[in-house]
DNA sequence: GGCCAAGTTGAAAATGACTTTCAAAATGCC
DNA sequence: GGCATTTTGAAAGTCATTTTCAACTTGGCC
């Protein structure tokens, strides 16, 4: 529990906070966008969390703090953040899009349990030389990609093996 | 013209195509569904393209054949197909699940043009190499995964340039 | 500090890709 | 052929997003 509560302290330091205001501010001046106290605080909200994000979970979120700000307030903001390299798209492949904050964090990819939807991070260089590699050899420019890992996790494993014998 | 109406005859050899009715029969039969004409049609013209296919442009294909099929049907069966293993879904990360037959052939992935929508397959053992590799280090039993390039093709990169000068 | 054109907000409606429902029709075991 | 069981397809339902629109803010300007 204890061990729970320090983990989920804010990833990210006040510095990092303002450098990433300081992002968003000038990408709004820079496509004619005006400065609100709902963008401000999706973004806080944003960068304070860990791991990916559904619109609806974030939304959940920035109501804590403002539950004035509507859903769609949420949605756009979080195109907004995604336009100006603050939040990235992450597709789990389940319907729902999830956003991840890519503020000082290294590339990386998700491995999912396809039973109770959990998931690790894991880097790996290998897939970003691929992409490059891959780009070049069929004369493509590559801006991006995606890459997932489906499995069962250790935990759901030993669930499931209660039930019937292990192989 | 010429060229491009060869590339368009069926990938898939008659006895492949009896082979494939054979998985689909026994499939039916082991799980107590019914034969029918449509779910008969609707295989063979899944077997008949290449590359992937929405459920709508597989409805459109098929109510060529049978302008009776509706959609609903088509929806179905690709899921029973899926099932037993001769269709799989691709998700291109752009709302839409599209499906490919997997008959007689090598796993393989795709780098999508984020202009023109047209894709290339590509072969990669690497990357199975990386899902084996980091299950095993979560401790996941993979099943699955999904890769996946986005950038520019050639012709798209070529038009762009009109515009603007090269960099 | 107040004006006002331009941008923003959020509730509600629209969209669009699936997914389910249901009554009529087809299948296949006897 | 008889009949329980499945299938079919049009239509309705879901659900995550996306757009609309009237009321409200913002920021440059005086």
């Amino acid at each position: 529990m204890l061990q729970k509560r320090i983990d989920d302290q804010p990833l990210i330091s006040r510095e990092m906070m303002r450098e990433a205001e300081q992002i968003l501010h000038s990408h709004l001046k820079r496509v004619g966008l005006k400065h609100t106290a709902q963008r401000d605080t999706i973004l806080r909200t944003f960068l304070e969390t860990r791991e990916h994000l559904s619109m609806d979970e974030l939304h959940r979120l920035v109501k804590r703090k403002d539950p004035r700000i509507g859903f769609t307030t949420v949605y756009r903001t979080l195109k907004l953040l995604a336009e100006c390299g603050l939040a990235s798209e992450v597709a789990f492949h389940d319907g729902i899009a999830r956003f991840e904050h890519q503020y000082n964090r290294r590339s990386h990819h998700h491995m999912v349990c396809t039973d109770c939807g959990g998931s690790v991070e894991f880097f790996s260089p290998e897939v970003e030389r691929l992409e490059q590699e891959i780009g070049r050899k069929h004369h493509y420019v590559t801006t991006r990609h995606t890459f997932q890992i489906y499995g069962l996790c250790e935990s759901c494993r030993k669930k499931a093996s209660g039930s019937r014998p292990p192989v």
